[in-house]
DNA sequence: GTCGAGCATATTGTATGCAATATGTCAAAC
DNA sequence: GTTTGACATATTGCATACAATATGCTCGAC
């Protein structure tokens, strides 16, 4: 709960360059181990190396970046243990989100999930190469489930793992197989919730999760 | 995995502000909604306000303070619904934890574990009003938990959940009966990792973590 | 040719000043 | 008494300057 509430603001300079640089960072933009150099982010943004610092400051606290003292922030990689430890961390809490979400939500909240669904469905077939639509459909879809489950923290947490950045090169790893079964998944789990079947969605996202793992790591987690 | 890792340095301003106000916050030392300006940090702490200024943006990142543009940085307060989705997401978090850890534990992780318990037990029983020491120590016990687990991100997540703040209010409501079974809890969470249950030893932290949730909001989880 | 010391350069860390915005006070209208 | 507006004050946002530290290069020893 935050004790204050106050009208929206026009965003700040250090703002813009903090969703400017996570966006870019997303989307795969800089090569790992770059260095982002605050001199070069202020000229670029034309703006002073003192906004910049804030930003990096706080892409460094969401782990987009690795910030050393007196080094400055380097985009950070990702180690295949590290990649399966989220993907560990991410069947438990969106499986959560999921049962959660099939037992509140409304039918409303199906409808829109569903309208969700077939929205990133329909760019899955429309160009299966437009990896930033698909991608960005996809975490619409995931986040609607979130926003159900009514645990906002939940939410966030989920979202700052799936837009950790890494997700962006593993659609080119999916081949026919693997898209199959996420239309699958999708589809079964919004029946899922509409059904209110905790467990069942539970299990769905648990597996959609740990198949996504698989593709991505090359291993099963155990 | 970083790219670069170079050796430790000393702290810097920033550092030392942003540790020595988390601290104070966790321990309580803020009234909720009170306001933190830049310029009485500052002079409290003998640095500028730059370094100020990024520390609360960093504590604002972890969700210890609310930070709003042009208002500054307010202590933020927790709703009952954020308290119970807080405790949710820790008995999965945690739960999964364990049942990492009871499977990749050592001999030696588990004699060091159950010395951590042993500690946390005697703070306890020597003096079961000094809330810091006592947390402290189940504190420690649980971070080795999630050390154990060999999830590193996962151990974080889990510390910056138990850090929050509003815990350290929550001893306060232990009655004698709480304070048996959560002994007889942690005795048991040692048992199942040394016996190497990951079963048991995640439904032993579910239910510890659920009965946490319970005294403190007053009434079960979902 | 390789290695290391030392210096020049580049970059970050902090302090300070000023502009932009929010906050609080006081008086007047009702 | 309450509310509204305006003004003075307090505080934050950003830019710039300088200090501290790291980086990288040159040059010499071997």
């Amino acid at each position: 709960m935050q004790p204050k509430r106050r009208k929206a603001l026009g965003p700040t300079a250090s703002q813009k360059v903090y969703e400017a640089v996570r966006d870019a960072i997303s989307s795969d933009q800089f090569k790992v181990g770059e260095r982002l150099t605050e001199d070069a982010l202020a000229r670029k943004f034309q703006v002073s190396r003192t906004p910049v610092r804030e930003a990096m400051q706080r892409l460094a606290s969401d782990g987009f970046v690795v910030f050393t003292a007196h080094s400055g922030a380097l985009i950070r990689g990702w180690s295949a243990q590290e990649v399966r430890d989220i993907f560990e961390i991410r069947a438990s809490l969106e499986s959560m989100a999921c049962r959660l979400a099939a037992r509140r939500a409304t039918r409303s909240d199906v409808e829109r999930l569903e309208a969700l669904r077939l929205e990133w469905e329909s760019a899955l077939v429309a160009d299966p190469w437009d990896v930033a639509l698909i991608s960005e459909r996809n975490r619409a879809f995931h986040a609607d489930i979130f926003s159900i489950s009514g645990n906002y923290r939940l939410k966030t947490m989920c979202l700052q793992l799936m837009d950790l950045g890494f997700l962006s090169r593993s659609l080119s790893r999916f081949n026919q197989d693997d898209i199959n079964r996420s239309k699958q998944d999708h589809a079964s789990l919004v029946q899922a919730i509409r059904a209110g079947n905790g467990g069942w969605a539970e299990a769905l996202m648990k597996a959609h999760i740990l198949a996504a793992a698989s593709v991505f790591t090359g291993t099963e987690l155990p």
